[in-house]
DNA sequence: GCCAACGTTGGC
DNA sequence: GCCAACGTTGGC
């Protein structure tokens, strides 16, 4: 199975490129929406390719690379009753939220902005630079990761 | 199964 | 801080 790539949005006040640079890697916990899950429970692989957003950020944008380093497996906040995660319906016996562990790549020189993404016409099709894309975990292709890690590498 | 009410996301 | 877009919940 080739390569895959993805997007996965953090809140840099609540966990950043430099957080996940500190400590190498980190579990990707707290996704509590059905579509990120599946793509998490039943796309990724191990070595897939992970743009790293910074969303609720000025500017909001692409910070860095990760990879995925684990299959993907139960979430085990949703079962602890002290986690803000904690899923009250959620049963140990059936899963309902799952998650990968990611490691870190690269952090930028710069963070390629949103703004600029819009601006770019290679970008017209890529999921996070439509109206209303609220989705935390989306799929990218090839061609987008590429030319977004190009951007990230270029000084400027 | 419909859909109004409500909650959340996230750009601006 | 506002609010549009969207997802989820729950009454019926």
């Amino acid at each position: 199975m080739a390569r895959r790539y993805w997007l996965m949005k953090s809140e840099p006040g609540t966990y950043s490129i430099e957080d996940l640079e500190e400590d190498g890697e980190t579990h990707w916990d707290g996704v509590r929406n059905y579509q990120a899950r599946n793509l998490m429970r039943d796309d990724m692989q191990v070595g897939d390719g992970v743009l790293f957003y910074h969303s609720n950020a000025d500017p909001p944008g692409v910070a860095g690379v990760a990879k995925v380093v684990s299959k993907p497996y139960p979430d085990p906040t949703q079962f602890d009753p002290k986690s803000k995660y904690h899923d009250p319906k959620a049963d140990p016996a059936e899963p309902r939220w799952w998650l990968v562990d990611i490691a870190f790549e690269e952090r930028f020189g710069n963070v390629v902005a949103l703004p600029e993404l819009k601006d770019d016409t290679r970008f017209d099709d890529m999921m996070v630079t439509q109206r209303g894309s609220r989705l935390s975990v989306q799929p990218v292709a090839k061609k987008h990761f590429d030319a977004v890690v190009k951007l990230g590498r270029k000084r400027r």
